[in-house]
DNA sequence: CTGTTAGCGCTTTCAA
DNA sequence: TTGAAAGCGCTAACAG
């Protein structure tokens, strides 16, 4: 059986009151010594206190929770980890869900975790999301959420962390136009995504800006899955090959794909065709070729957002709506013309 | 304030032990007249009982822990996903925890998650592991534990899955040797890491069978990392170039890394160099050259760990030690001489 | 079929 | 500085 605080409190001849106490090292305290006599029988004994009794009264968990897509995507992986560091340092447990996209999946992960009394959690998704009243009646209470790049309409969520995605698109175009390409392809995101819709502005803008044609056989749709950057970069390769010298891939992952199918066609990157990703996933400096692309600190983010949470938890009522600036990171794929 | 099953009680004018039973759908029944009506409230007020009030007195929590030395590595995020479906399957939630490779942290994360009161833990390690006497006596306690590639001596564990390292290696071997191939380098995996011993007696076993000598200068030592296999294979063409027509890299990870390696000095692959990995992390099937490599399911894998943990923490003693059999998988890193 | 009662292990007033 | 007592929300005998 486990041992308890009744137990301890036994063995010390003190009230439970006492113990905890001095086990929650409490300002007020208790002489110094029964203090060591108790903190030297949890010693001995190896007693540490029951986190849910304790939950019980407190109404905290210290725990929150991290919903994502699809943890096999690097993105998300890169995410959790950030997220997972921080909590570690800032003493929370971290509950980790995959929704696989899906709204229902995410909802019902989100009134579980809610009966579960994790103190917050942290959402993201590709998906444009519609008024889901739950979760909006939860955010409304004042119930802790983070939202990372979700974007809603008419309501107002106090904290939210966005990526500069069209910006950032925007100097991808920019870094190609300056090396000389005129004629830029570009592998879209997924309808459903939200900021597959914000990259593609940033395509548009960053052609405008510099006076180049906007060409729509140039833009080919895919889902930001690696597969779908092969067959998209194929389709394209088939129907305008020779039309454009450089790709830019709406996230890493398709990006990885499309050079994988331009290598499979026996064209090389940068000599036939160059190539600039987005999302900046570690895999990007790692394959062959290394790939040059464009994004923020996932990591960062990640850490950002427990941070930001947690201080929301514990009080802070701070309004924050974060964009995160994008950086270029300069490989092999590109090449001058 | 939160709705509790008093308020429900209270509503219906019955006691809250009629609103649990129907609430849990206890067998010995509620007349079916209060039965609608409690649910209907419940439906109407949207109460959810709180499940760490439950878990106070039921003694479970209905979650489990994975703990995992780095969730960005691409076979651990596969088997989180694994052992994640199962969950939502089996009415688990999942805490995730990283432990960077470091048994400190990892002894840390088991303590805490017992004063969590989680009902089991899944634990995977690279590293071989000294005894620990903390998560030994819980093991002995009955508490329940599914270790994955831990390799321990001398206590008995009941749950265990082990990949077949030895055998699959040996596969590859012969797999190369059936091709024509006579001179195979191998990337050895990290000396902490107990399967990489396994890999590498594979790696002696298959050349033995085939009659190959084995040359130690045509074995490096890597860490498992992308970048170490990077690193390992310029190493290893520098010195022993032209003398070898085929690599096998002891995970996939590194594998990725030399084909990186092989084609930045202009080699081709499968042509000039032919490659094998193990561990069949999908990676392998999206990169440029798609990776020829032997392994297990991993996803498989970690739905087999949730299913197992969940068996015992639900009262089964049976004692299993599951060997996972490796099967090949070919792409277009091998070809014949 | 239903209510009463007694905790689960802990924290937290309130007194002493 | 310490203890007694109440109670967090729920379940589980035990009666009725």
């Amino acid at each position: 059986m486990r041992i308890t605080i009744k137990d301890i409190a036994k063995m010390c001849n003190v009230s439970t009151a006492t113990v905890s106490r001095t086990v929650n090292s409490k300002k007020d305290g208790v002489s110094e010594k029964t203090r060591k006599h108790i903190l030297d029988t949890v010693r001995k004994t190896g007693y540490s206190p029951n986190t849910i009794a304790r939950s019980m009264v407190t109404r905290r968990t210290n725990t929150i929770a991290l919903i994502v897509p699809d943890i096999c995507n690097p993105f998300f992986a890169e995410l959790a980890r950030g997220v997972g560091d921080a909590c570690s340092e800032l003493g929370y447990h971290l509950f980790l869900c995959n929704t696989d996209g899906s709204p229902e999946q995410e909802h019902g992960q989100v009134m579980l975790l809610h009966d579960r009394l994790v103190d917050g959690m942290i959402l993201t998704t590709q998906n444009i999301v519609e008024d889901n009243s739950d979760i909006f009646k939860f955010i409304k209470e004042g119930y802790p959420f983070v939202l990372i790049e979700r974007y809603m309409t008419g309501v107002n969520i106090p904290l939210q962390i966005n990526i500069d995605n069209c910006g950032g698109i925007k100097d991808a175009v920019s870094y190609l136009a300056g090396k000389g390409h005129r004629k830029i392809a570009f592998i879209r995101g997924p309808r459903e995504a939200a900021n597959a819709r914000l990259r593609f502005d940033g395509y548009r803008k960053g052609l405008a800006r510099h006076k180049l044609d906007y060409d729509p056989s140039l833009v080919v749709w895919g889902d930001y899955k690696m597969q779908s950057g092969y067959s998209c970069t194929t389709e394209l390769l088939a129907k305008a090959g020779g039309e454009f010298t450089a790709i830019i891939g709406s996230n890493d992952l398709m990006t990885a794909g499309a050079c994988s199918a331009i290598l499979d066609q026996k064209l090389r990157i940068p000599q036939d065709i160059s190539v600039v990703g987005f999302d900046n996933i570690p895999l990007t400096g790692m394959i062959y070729p290394r790939i040059t692309t464009v994004g923020v600190s996932i990591n960062g983010l990640g850490r950002t957002a427990a941070e930001l949470l947690s201080k929301w938890i514990s009080g802070s009522r701070d309004i924050r709506h974060i964009l995160m600036p994008c950086e270029l990171t300069e490989r092999d794929s590109v090449s001058s013309i």
